[in-house]
DNA sequence: TGAGCGTATGTTATCGATGCCATGAGTAAC
DNA sequence: GTTACTCATGGCATCGATAACATACGCTCA
C-alpha cells in the first residue's frame, strides 16, 4: 500500500481520466478529436496527458477498434535498391501523415512460396492494408484469400482478388525513350529489358515495340537482363558483337552502366558509335561516363500515391495513373554517325 | 439465431478451442510451443487451426503480454540509398527469423525535432526495441526518456541513455584505404569525407589521419561532402585545382563517381594522374569508369547484427565489432606516375 | 410548457490472448 | 499408503482502449 512507491506501469487512459477529473471515455474522445467535447474539458485532458506523461497504447486500441493503423509493405530484396528505397520512403511519408505505421516484409526472390509467407506474416501482424511493390508472378489461392480480406494496392500492375492497381504507365516510358532515339535519326533501336516476370519490364518493352511499329520499323529481338549492372554487362557484350547497332534502349540505369562498359571494352564508344537511353534517373545517372540520358521515375511519388489509393477506401475500383514520363537528356545519346 | 449465417468475425482462439475440444488456454500453450502439452492434444489443436483458418491476433497478444514483437527501425532519407536499403533488409531478415516485425520511420533530415518525433511515433506504436541507423547529432532529454525505457541499438556509434552500440570499426576502413594508396607509392593522400555529423565520416577520417601519421606524413586539410555524387563533384573540382595531388581517399562510392567526373573534366585522368579509393562497394562500383577500388561494407550484415545485439537482452553492456574491412581492388588506383 | 433534439459526459460490456492459480491424474519415494 | 512432485489442462481475471448504450442538461419551437 505504499502509495509513493515508484510506478512501474506505464500510465493508462484511466490515469489520465483520474488526473483530469473526467471519465476514461471522455479522455478517449478528447484525444481522438471527437467533435462533442467541451474545449475546456479537452484542455484539461491534454494538460493531464502532459503532466503524467501518458503515451497511448496502440495494442489496446487495435484490439478494441479492430484496426491496427498499420500498412504492410512488400518489397523484393533484389531488383534495384534505389527504387526500393525511394518507394519505401514515399509509402512511409504518406502513411505517417495519415497516422499509419509501416511494417515491411522483404522477399529474397521472386518465389510464390516466399510471397505467401510474407503476406501471411504481415497479415498475422494485423496490417490494415498492403502495398505490394513486387510483381505477382502467379497468384495462388492462399494469396487471394489474404488480399481478398485485406485491402491491397499493387504497384506494378499485377492483379489479384480485390486488389486495386496503381497504374504506372511504363509503356509510356518505353515510348518516350525509343522516340527520343528515333528523333535523333536512328533507324533501328535495340532493347535490353528487365526480367520478364516484371510487369514493368514487359510494359517498357511493349512501349518500345509500339513506338518502333508506329515508325514502320520491325523490332529486333529483345535481350533480357535482371536489372543488375552485371546482367547489363553480359547483354552489352552480345550487343557489341552485332554490327550496325547504333541505339539501345536499356530498361534500367544500373543495367545501362554495365552495357556501356561492355561496349567500351569492345571499342564501341557511347554515344559516338552507340546511343543509350535507360530508365529511372538514379542519383548516379548524371555521373556515369557518359552521363546517362534516362527517363525519370518518381518512385517516391509512386509509393505515396499507392498509400493514398489504399486509404481512399473502396469507393471505386478505378485504376489510377500517376506517371508523367519525363526524359532527362544527357550525354549518352547523340545522332548516329552517318547522320 | 441463424447459426448457419455467414461468419463475419475472424475466428478466435476460443473457436479453435471449441473445435479441438480443449480450452482456450491449452490452445494458447500449444501454439506457443509450451513444453507441457500432450503431443496428441497439440496435433488436434493444429488441425483445428487449419480447419477453421485461424490466424492469431497480434493486437490481443501484445495487449495481454505487454510485448508487441515489433522492432522500430529509424533511417535517414538522405545519405546513401544503398546502405539504407541493405541495412533495412538485414534488420528485417534477422528480426523475421526471431519472430519480430519491423516498423520503419524515416527522417527527412538530420534534425533533432524530426528525430524526436520519429522515436515518439515508433514508441507509440509500442515497439519492443529500436535500431537507430542515423547519427544522433545531439541527444535531447526527450530522446533519452524514450531510449531509456525501450532497448536501443545504435548503428553508428552514437551514444544515448541505455542504448547499446554496434561498433563498426570505420577507422579500420579509413586505414585500409589509405594504406593501400601508400603501398602503391603515393607520398600524400587527400581526403573527401562525409558530413561531420556522421560518426562514420569522422571515424573514416580518423583512420586516414592515423594511417598518414604512422607513415610520418602530415595530413592535408580534409574536404567535406554530403555523401551525394553531386557533392563529390563539387569537392572534386577543388581537388582538381590543387597541383601535385596523386591520391584521394573518398568516403563513399557515390561521392567518388562525382569526384572522378570532376577530375576528368579538368584533364586529370584516373588512375593515371590521380588514384581514388572509396568506401561501400555498391553494385555500381565495378561499373564506374574506371571501376572503383573500394572498401567493402556489409550493410546487410550490420543490420542483422544490430538486431541480434538488440534481442540478445541486457546481459552485457558490451559493444561489439563486426566489421572486417576488406578491400576490393579495381582500376581506380595505380602507382603514381613518377613511380 | 412540454415534446423533441443536440451536446457533453458517464457506465458497462467487449475485443482476444495470456498470466496466474487451481485441479486432477499419474508416479516415484519413503 | 501417504506424501510429494510432475505433467496436462481448465477457470478466471486482466491488459487498455473503444463501441454501444444511457443519462443529464439546455435549448428551440409549436
Amino acid at each position: 500500500m505504499t502509495e509513493g512507491a515508484a510506478r512501474l506501469r506505464q500510465p493508462s487512459m484511466a490515469d489520465v481520466a483520474r488526473t483530469a477529473g473526467v471519465s476514461a471515455q471522455t479522455v478517449s474522445r478528447a484525444l481522438r478529436g471527437s467533435p462533442n467535447v467541451n474545449p475546456e474539458t479537452k484542455r484539461r485532458v491534454l494538460a493531464a496527458v502532459d503532466q503524467i506523461g501518458y503515451r497511448f497504447n496502440s495494442a489496446a486500441r487495435a484490439l478494441s477498434s479492430g484496426r491496427s493503423h498499420t500498412i504492410g509493405l512488400v518489397l523484393l530484396a533484389s531488383g534495384g535498391y534505389y527504387s526500393r528505397s525511394a518507394v519505401t520512403a514515399g509509402v512511409e511519408a504518406a502513411a505517417g501523415e495519415a497516422g499509419y505505421a509501416v511494417s515491411i516484409a522483404t522477399i529474397a526472390a521472386l518465389d510464390t512460396g516466399l510471397m505467401e509467407r510474407s503476406l501471411s506474416k504481415l497479415a498475422d501482424q494485423g496490417v490494415d492494408g498492403f502495398v505490394i511493390a513486387v510483381p505477382l508472378i502467379s497468384v495462388t489461392p492462399k494469396m487471394e484469400d489474404i488480399t481478398r480480406d485485406i485491402p491491397t494496392v499493387t504497384l506494378d500492375g499485377s492483379r489479384t482478388a480485390g486488389a486495386r492497381v496503381l497504374g504506372i504507365d511504363q509503356q509510356e516510358a518505353g515510348r518516350v525513350a525509343t522516340q527520343h532515339l528515333l528523333d535523333l535519326g536512328h533507324r533501328q533501336v535495340w532493347h535490353i529489358s528487365g526480367p520478364d516476370e516484371w510487369i514493368e519490364a514487359r510494359q517498357r518493352r511493349q512501349g518500345w515495340q509500339e513506338c518502333l511499329a508506329a515508325a514502320g520499323i520491325e523490332a529486333p529481338p529483345p535481350l533480357e537482363g535482371d536489372w543488375s549492372p552485371d546482367s547489363g554487362y553480359r547483354q552489352g557484350q552480345i550487343i557489341a558483337m552485332i554490327p550496325d547497332v547504333t541505339a539501345v534502349f536499356v530498361a534500367s540505369d544500373e543495367m545501362a552502366f554495365g552495357v556501356i562498359r561492355a561496349l567500351r571494352e569492345r571499342g564501341r564508344s557511347v554515344p559516338d558509335d552507340v546511343s543509350i537511353v535507360s530508365v529511372d534517373d538514379i542519383a548516379l545517372a548524371a555521373y556515369g561516363s557518359p552521363p546517362l540520358t534516362t527517363v525519370r521515375q518518381d518512385f517516391y511519388r509512386y509509393g505515396a500515391a499507392a498509400v493514398a489509393l489504399l486509404l481512399r477506401g473502396d469507393d471505386a475500383g478505378v485504376d489510377e495513373s500517376v506517371v508523367t514520363a519525363s526524359l532527362s537528356v544527357r550525354a549518352s545519346t547523340a545522332p548516329p554517325r552517318s547522320g
